[in-house]
DNA sequence: TTATATGCAAAAGCTTTGCATGGGT
DNA sequence: ACCCATGCAAAGCTTTTGCATATAA
C-alpha cells in the first residue's frame, strides 16, 4: 500500500543482530524472507503469500519460508496471528510500536490501529492479575459505521 | 474444574431459540454437542476434544461436531479462538459476560479473566475508529510473576 | 413428504519433517 | 572441518466436503 516503512532499516539491523546472537548462520532463503518482510511486512502476510512473492525472483522454498518464520517468531522479530481460516499470518514486530487489528466483516478489509488507552488498560489488567506479559493481541471484528445496508 | 455453570440452562434455552429461529431442525448429534458445551464449555475446548467426549456415550461423529460448532459460531452461541497450534477452540458465549484469556507460557496454563476497564478501552477505540463491533478478543501471553526461575 | 441432520470415508489445505545437498564461518 | 541452511518430496494434522441414509416437522 505505502512505500518502504521508515523503520525498515532499523528492523533489519535488529534482525541481523538477534540472528547472529542466536548462533545462526546467514542463508539465501532466510535473507530473502527477511528483506521481503522489511518491505511488505507492514500488513498481515501468510507464509504462502511470502513464498509466492519470493519464488518470482530467486531463493525461498516453502519449507525455508516456514522455517524462517518460525525462527523469527521465536526471536520476537515477527508477530504471528492465527486467522479463522486456519492460516497463520505474520507481521514485522517493531520494538516499541504495538498495533492491533480491526476486521471489517462486510468488506473483508483489515485496519491496523494503535491506541494508548488500550495499551494502558492491558498493562493494568496484567498488574491486577499479577502477571508479566511477553506479548498480547487485540482483535476487533465488526462493520465500519455507514448509512447504507 | 467447577461444576455445571449456573447459567447453563439459560444458555441452553437461548440456543434452542436461536436454532429454531434459524429454521434448523433438532438432531441427536447437535443436541449432544450443545449439552456437552453447556456442561464443559466454560473453558476452551477443541472440536476433537468434544468429539472424543461424545463418542463415549452416543451420537456425535467428527463431521457433525465440526458442522455444529460452525453453526453455533455463526449464531453467536459459541466463541471461537484459533490457537497457535493450528487448532480452533470453542467456548460458550454468554450474552453479557465477555471474558478473555491469559496464556502462561511457562506452565501452559490458561487463565480466564474479566475486566471492565479493558472493555471500556475497547469500546472507546471502536468509537474513535468509527466502527461497530460484533465481537472482539484479547489474548495475553506471559508468565505469572513468581520469584523462582 | 420435504428439508434438514447424520455418519462415513475421502478430499483439501496448511504446515511440518526426513533426508541429501549446498553453503557459511 | 563443522555446523547450519536449503530444497524437494513425503508425511501429519486439522478441518471440510460428497454422498447415501435416517429423521424431524
Amino acid at each position: 500500500v505505502s512505500s518502504v516503512p521508515p523503520d525498515a532499516d532499523e528492523w533489519l539491523e535488529l534482525a541481523g543482530r538477534r540472528l547472529r546472537g542466536a548462533g545462526l548462520k546467514s542463508g539465501a532463503a532466510r535473507n530473502a524472507v527477511i528483506e521481503h518482510l522489511a518491505r511488505e511486512g507492514g500488513c498481515l502476510l501468510s507464509a504462502q503469500e511470502i513464498a509466492l512473492g519470493l519464488r518470482e525472483k530467486g531463493p525461498g522454498s516453502n519449507a525455508s519460508v516456514y522455517r524462517t518464520l518460525e525462527q523469527l517468531t521465536e526471536l520476537g522479530l515477527v508477530h504471528r496471528l492465527d486467522g479463522a481460516d486456519g492460516v497463520a499470518r505474520y507481521e514485522v514486530a517493531h520494538p516499541d510500536h504495538h498495533h492491533h487489528h480491526f476486521f471489517d466483516e462486510r468488506t473483508g478489509e483489515v485496519v491496523a490501529f494503535e491506541d494508548d488507552g488500550l495499551e494502558k488498560a492491558i498493562a493494568d489488567v496484567a498488574k491486577r492479575l499479577g502477571v508479566e506479559l511477553t506479548s498480547h493481541d487485540v482483535i476487533l471484528r465488526g462493520r465500519s459505521s455507514q448509512r447504507d445496508s
